[in-house]
RNA sequence: GGCCCCGUCGUCCAGCGGCCUAGGACGCCGGCCUUUCAAGCCGGUAACGCGGGUUCGAAUCCCGUCGGGGCUACCA
């Protein structure tokens, strides 16, 4: 049998980390089984999807490199993959549910409904439908609906009774139908609900493993029961466990940008998303952390997936994507990090500006865990110095600071050659002079020259900077201390 | 409230009856290196929620309890 999965998120907001996780776990399962990996857009929700957020999704799949062998953008044998085109279909579903009494219409208005809930949910029973139209004769119910009355159509839960199955990530399941309400598969408006929509495409694909967050486990046992209406075969579901906020609560707007795009954003590399969200309820073995998506391929194993919650950690994804930066060849590095550093500058570096960059980025390449780091690191190479206040207070402060200054100076001004090693010994041979440490005495040039205590190596800053520019610089700070 | 899920260091994961005086990673702390900051290297901190069983032996199995979470829509 093929494996066949897929992943369906809804273009009401952007691609979202858990959905992306989800997708990933798909993906990676697909590839181990050579199988098929499927995009399709659940867009039932018609008034907040949007054709932007559905571009968004897919660009933020293709960043991360899930690629999809069918589905949006790329075809297949079942049309669009986009649910809005198959509105006919569902509702074909649903009319031969309702011949066969598997459905029924509703013709419960909402303000009805939201009353009996709140006197049912005083009265402490179950908050679900109860059913007042299940027991409408078929024939009244048809004469109602074909006057224009606007009917929802509920499936009808076999009462009693229950559905039990085989979760891959929980094991056996079982839901008692008493807990389940005849809930709504077509709305009066006619459009599908998620339900239906989801379990009708699952069916129709031949979807044969269903994985996605813990947080649809209840609704399992309603998608099982339409797909054995529509006599389809039940899929294998794997429920992951659920992407949690730092306080322990699903992850959501309320923990902040969560959105794929946002990370890309900030400068994390698809790799390293790619590789610490694979280790988000899963894990690779052996002690590594650090793994190619080739790896992860062959290594990944449903039943690995672990069953608790996980928390995102920024912070070790932070690390891991330094690992990822450090990993790079220079002239990836160079190539991937100039971007940042042209978007930080709002204006792109000249031919001289990238050569000048290119020497010190090994050196950045050490020190960076983010892209606009290596913006941070390089500004006072390519625009003027900006000092910081609380760098400028602490070094500055002493009264041999000025020496230093002039010293350093004069002695870089009668350098023969401009290299860091000339460099150098320039300034090693102003520390003997002057008798101080070399921390005393290169502190004061690097915040008169970067404008921080924290910079690149010293002597490769100064001549990628030139000479010109580093006289000028030590001269602006001494006159900025003496007023 | 009801239904369901989960419970090993602060966090992610390993552990699937003896190899556990519980291992790795992030974080944090300290040290080395060092012109700063990083990186690197070395070391440290820190957990089996609790209570009963079962067993010669339990982090591992069972029960209970407590705790956390999810769902409970004509949103997905």
């Amino acid at each position: 049998m093929t494996v066949r999965v897929r992943i369906a998120p809804s273009p009401t907001g952007l691609l979202h980390v858990g959905n992306a996780r989800s997708g990933l776990f798909n993906w990676l399962f697909a590839r181990h089984h050579e199988g098929t990996f499927i995009v399709r857009i659940d867009d039932t929700d018609v008034e907040r999807s949007t054709p932007e957020f559905e571009r968004s999704i897919l660009d933020a799949l293709r960043w991360l490199g899930l690629d999809w062998d069918e589905g949006v953008g790329v075809g297949g044998p079942h049309g669009t993959y986009r649910q809005s085109d198959r509105f006919g279909r569902y509702g074909e579903v649903a009319d031969r549910f309702v011949a066969d009494g598997r459905a029924y219409p509703c013709f419960c208005t909402p303000a009805e409904l939201d009353e009996r809930r709140k006197r049912a949910q005083a009265e402490g029973r179950p908050p679900g439908y109860d059913g007042t139209c299940r027991t409408l004769d078929a024939d009244t119910a048809a004469t109602r609906r074909t006057g224009g009355e606007p009917a929802a159509i509920r499936f009808a839960i076999d009462r009693p009774g229950e559905t039990t199955f085989h979760d891959a990530v929980r094991d056996d399941m079982r839901f008692d139908h008493a807990t389940i309400d005849d809930f709504v598969i077509v709305r009066p408006s006619g459009v599908p609900t998620y339900h239906l929509a989801s379990t009708v495409d699952d069916v129709d694909y031949e979807i044969t493993h269903v994985m996605r967050g813990e947080d649809i486990l209840p609704s399992t046992p309603k998608h099982i029961l339409i797909t054995e209406a529509m006599g389809g075969t039940v899929p294998v579901y794997a429920h992951l466990p659920l992407l949690f906020g730092p306080d322990g609560k699903k992850l959501s707007k309320r923990h902040g940008d969560t959105s794929v795009a946002a990370y890309r954003d900030a400068g994390y590399l698809p790799e390293a998303m790619f590789n610490y969200m694979s280790l988000l309820g899963w894990s690779f073995g052996d002690d590594i952390t650090i793994f190619s998506r080739e790896q992860a391929i062959e290594r990944f194993d449903i039943g690995a997936i672990s069953k608790n919650p996980a928390v995102f950690d920024t912070d070790k994804l932070a690390w891991m994507n330094g690992e990822y930066i450090r990993a790079l060849d220079g002239e990836a590095f160079v190539r991937r990090s100039r971007p940042a550093i042209e978007a930080g500058l709002g204006r792109a570096l000249t031919d001289h500006e990238a050569d000048q960059y290119a020497v010190l980025a090994p050196h950045v390449q050490e020190r960076v865990k983010l892209w606009p780091e290596a913006f941070e690191m390089t500004a006072w190479l390519f625009s003027d110095v900006v000092y910081d206040e609380a760098s400028w207070d602490k070094v500055m402060a002493h009264e041999a600071v000025l020496t230093v200054l002039d010293e350093a100076g004069r002695r870089l001004a009668e350098l023969d050659g401009w290299d860091a090693a000339s460099i150098e010994s320039a300034l090693r041979g102003m520390l003997e002079t002057l008798e101080l440490g070399a921390r005393r005495g290169f502190q004061p040039i690097r915040v008169a020259v970067t404008g921080s205590t924290i910079s690149p190596p010293l002597f490769e800053s100064l001549e990628v900077l030139g000479r010109d520019v580093t006289l000028a610089r030590l001269e602006a700070a001494a006159a900025r201390l003496g007023h």
